[in-house]
DNA sequence: TTCCTGGCGC
DNA sequence: GCGCCTGGAA
């Protein structure tokens, strides 16, 4: 039984990584924040954010939708993109008290991709966080593509990294078992070999995991 | 395409 | 100093 491209790589940084275990947060709603937050950020600045949210005791629905938007913004500026992230957090707050009485458990329950059509026509979330939320925050299997993806899966000239989001979520999708953990995983793992090994500038090449599998290696 | 923003690594 | 960071909107 042959092994698919998809599995293979996932098997190697596996092995490689072991498990991680994302999200890193407390909380679902905690992962929103991230996931807003995160948005063409490190994470490294991400974590101050939060740090000041939790301070204030701003890491609830109830809270956020309480919060000043000025006092909001001082507290997530590390983040950058304040006043954007902070008129995002809140929209996301008022469309879950409006619709889903402030229970994001009971938003993200119903059929995927209703979901996920809701999450998509809020302001400020496109589709890389709305598949975020939904896998890890919603524990739903919608596979999570990236720039580090799109970077890494066309080094390995699996897929071509221009292609529209959509296009390349299904191509995983339609490879992979419907599966929340694996999907959860499988991203996480992307990210960390991305960050450490797979960069942008003076990939670690030689140290690769995938090294054997790699064009981009080769070439 | 450009704008939005701060922190960090090099 | 410059480029990058788990993007999205206009």
């Amino acid at each position: 039984m042959k092994t698919s491209s998809l599995e293979q790589v996932f098997e190697r940084l596996l092995d490689h990584f072991g498990p991680l275990h994302w999200w890193p947060a407390d909380t679902p709603f905690e992962v929103v924040i991230g996931a807003i937050l995160t948005q063409n950020t490190a994470w490294t600045n991400v974590e101050k954010a939060i740090v000041n949210l939790r301070l204030h005791d701003g890491l609830t629905p109830d809270a956020l939708r309480a919060a000043p938007r000025k006092r909001l913004e001082d507290w997530i500026r590390p983040a950058g993109f304040f006043r954007q992230k902070a008129e995002r957090l809140q929209l996301f707050t008022e469309h879950l008290f409006a619709r889903h009485g402030g229970d994001l458990r009971r938003m993200l329950a119903g059929p995927l991709a209703e979901v996920r059509e809701e999450l998509l026509a809020l302001k400020g979330i496109g589709p890389e966080t709305a598949d975020s939320i939904l896998l890890y925050a919603g524990g739903r299997p919608s596979f999570v593509v990236d720039a580090y993806t799109r970077r890494l899966f066309g080094r390995l000239q699996l897929l071509d990294a221009d292609a529209p989001y959509e296009h390349i979520r299904a191509f995983f999708m339609d490879r992979l078992p419907a599966d929340s953990d694996l999907f959860n995983e499988y991203h996480a793992l992307i990210v960390e070999h991305c960050k450490r090994l797979c960069r942008k500038q003076r990939p670690l090449c030689p140290e690769c995991c995938l090294l054997d599998l790699c064009p981009f290696a080769k070439g």
